[in-house]
DNA sequence: CAAAAAATGTACTGAACAGTAAATAAATAT
DNA sequence: ATATTTATTTACTGTTCAGTACATTTTTTG
């Protein structure tokens, strides 16, 4: 198979040793969508190594056990497909806009096509798991105040370009947004289509605008 | 052990057979305490029938299986404990205090003293199983969609009493309203304390109200 | 061309788990 | 009294699962 060099990019040098036959990345988003689907607890490793195309061993010299799979899953789902609504935010430069596509991007990914996972890995596989891996909660948390903290500042910036009103409490309207984004994913996980989602994102974007 | 008589409450004439030794609401208490805490996947059935205080064949002569005694949890804690928060709404003849009542009631419930679970059963346990247990999904759409018709009919009852204006959207505010329930569960979940998320219940109000 | 290092493939292990069989106990019905 | 019905007790079954041992392959180092 791996006809590859090894290279270790921190200095150029060669690696060591047979080369690794899979991308790490692509094995993450497989992961990550077994993970999604079924949860923690029923994402078994033969529906893991299967999605992810490697076999058991490999996945344990590269990743560790099952529970930091999941939390590298979490990460990378953070900085990937959870952060394409932020994303969207950021590149809107009238603020009603930006808080209409933050909740519309990341409604295509709550509802997708096919017969994949609804919702969210975030608020529906994770936070269940608070109380009970607790690197997983910290991780919850830091990367929801992360997001809150993100939409505070530019809504402070929107308060300084006179979008918003010298009194909009932007700290309080960034909870109430991730908030909207919480629940936009419950009513996802349980049924709800995305067209009867998206006819709600006007409500929620005056709700967090006033 | 029981020296009681059997009693068929239905017509009053007695039941064959040996008497039950379990009060069986009390059972389901016990069960839902478990699953709340542990989720359904992690909630063993040696969990289950030891905080029940019963053994394996009785539970399934009585309730089913797993998946049944989780189905029935949820329907117990749904008239039950999660009832809470919709009665102190119900009884404030306020309609600024009766929606600042079922947020509070929900949280002292979401944030409990003690070791035990935090957030919502039907949030954090119940909607994650959407996709994989079908009868979940749809007893939690239902519970929902009933608090939600609830919620509406109340604030159009304000509207013709005058205490909220004509043009208020009821059905609108009364999703809105379940929304910040869940994110409120969410954030509990996650680790929110109890009067950081107290706090926040005015803000929450004043985005249903207007 | 060895030798060392690192990854892969196969097959296994011990534990945990959901569900059940069979015997026993406690009540009512005739 | 005896039979019938229903619940409890104990012990078990077959499966699924996370994690690993061991041999093999592929690469770089000397």
């Amino acid at each position: 198979m791996g006809k590859d060099v090894n290279i270790n990019v921190s200095n150029g040098t060669k690696k060591r040793g047979r080369p690794r036959a899979f991308d790490g990345e692509a094995a993450l988003n497989a992961a990550v969508e077994v993970f999604w689907a079924k949860g923690f607890e029923r994402a078994s490793l033969d529906d893991l190594t299967q999605a992810m195309g490697i076999n058991r061993p490999s996945l344990y010299a590269a990743f560790g056990d099952k529970k930091a799979l999941f939390v590298r899953a979490l990460g990378h789902y953070g900085l990937g497909l959870g952060s394409k609504g932020i994303k969207a935010f950021d590149e809107e430069p009238d603020i009603n806009a930006a808080v209409t596509a933050f909740l519309t991007v990341s409604l295509q990914l709550q509802t997708r096509d096919g017969d994949c996972a609804k919702g969210c890995l975030i608020s529906n596989c994770a936070a269940p798991l608070s109380g009970i891996l607790p690197t997983v909660g910290d991780m919850v948390s830091a990367i929801e105040s992360s997001t809150t903290q993100h939409l505070t500042q530019r809504f402070e910036q929107e308060k300084a370009g006179c979008a918003l009103s010298k009194d909009f409490p932007s700290a309080e309207r960034a909870v109430l947004l991730s908030d909207m984004l919480h629940a936009q994913a419950h009513r996802a996980r349980t049924g709800a289509s995305r067209s009867a989602l998206k006819a709600q994102i006007p409500m929620r974007v005056d709700a967090v605008l006033r």
